[in-house]
DNA sequence: CTAATATCAGCGCTACTGAGATCT
DNA sequence: CAGATCTCAGTATCGCTGATATTA
């Protein structure tokens, strides 16, 4: 059976013999992919009341560093991969709907810091369970050795395209 | 060295010990490759006139069918993954630019036929080709064994996910 | 009559840019 | 003074929804 990738991949080879399409086979899948999986998950964190995409991924990224669930804005930006006016926005929103709360940061005036609230963190835990069963779902018809040589093959691409890993914060970032 | 999942991976293994978060390795790898790759290709369909995300789809999608390089706008919306309603915003810019036409369809008149023109085939060709050597550098630090099985494994997700080859065209379609 | 096609207007959401205030 | 941090206002983009006209 064809996927959509593999039918335009045809098409090129007939249309334009001499274009080398062979990337397409990835790249385009990696796009196409990401584009529906992203609605999938977007639709379950919205059956959890985070209704906004990327509200998730704040959450997550302050639930993951562990107590007391606090980082700056600008690092938070970073790991969701957007500007610093874009987080304004984002933290605008959630703290409008009592998820994190901002604070001053008492070590750099210039600074503030975003913490979870106890509602804000348990949204995020049962959302965050919840899209993780999806995932768990759209993975399962892949075998194990499927997933684990995609998985290196992807980070491998990502740390050629500079993805990395953020700097461990200092006791104030 | 680490990219970002893997430390994302670690900090939930430390902070929920009790989830299951190997499905991450994967989709979420996808998910941050493809706003990367989706940025960068952007930049390069941008240089060459294509500055509206989207648009390099679209004249794609028209190219790749051949002679006479004509399809309907649902159809193309399908092939997108976009509703009428977006493609028609889409195909009015296009041709506000002079890269395709809209002419009736003869043989069922609810219907419209779009058509890439001359210069449209022309962007389209330069464009594609551009992207394509972009898409060619970005998978360079993988092996062709990786790409190969990488994207075997993607296309066994994208089938599992609906994402299946356009029946072909019928006559007028 | 029901269904399909394309368009349009209105709406909502999202993020970016550049300026500004504050502080290191 | 240069540079960093955050916010804000303005702007652009983008796509969807639902109504409409037309035709099969």
């Amino acid at each position: 059976m064809d996927d959509y990738v593999t039918d335009a991949i045809a098409d090129w080879a007939q249309e334009r013999p001499t274009l080398d399409t062979s990337p397409m086979a990835l790249i385009s899948r990696i796009l196409r992919a990401a584009e529906i999986i992203q609605s999938r998950l977007d639709a379950v964190a919205a059956e959890h009341g985070l209704s906004h995409k990327g509200d998730m991924d704040v959450l997550a990224a302050l639930r993951r560093v562990g107590p007391p669930y606090e980082a700056s804005p600008s690092r938070l930006a970073r790991a969701v991969q957007l500007t610093t006016g874009g987080m304004t926005n984002r933290l605008d929103r959630l703290e409008k709907a009592n998820l994190i709360v901002r604070r001053r940061d008492t070590t750099d005036r210039r600074g503030v810091i975003v913490g979870l609230t106890a509602m804000g963190k348990d949204v995020c835990d049962t959302a965050f369970a919840a899209v993780l069963s999806e995932q768990a779902r759209l993975v399962q018809v892949l075998s194990d050795d499927q997933r684990d040589t995609a998985s290196v093959a992807l980070k491998g691409l990502l740390l050629s395209l500079g993805d990395r890993a953020l700097p461990p914060a200092l006791p104030s970032i």
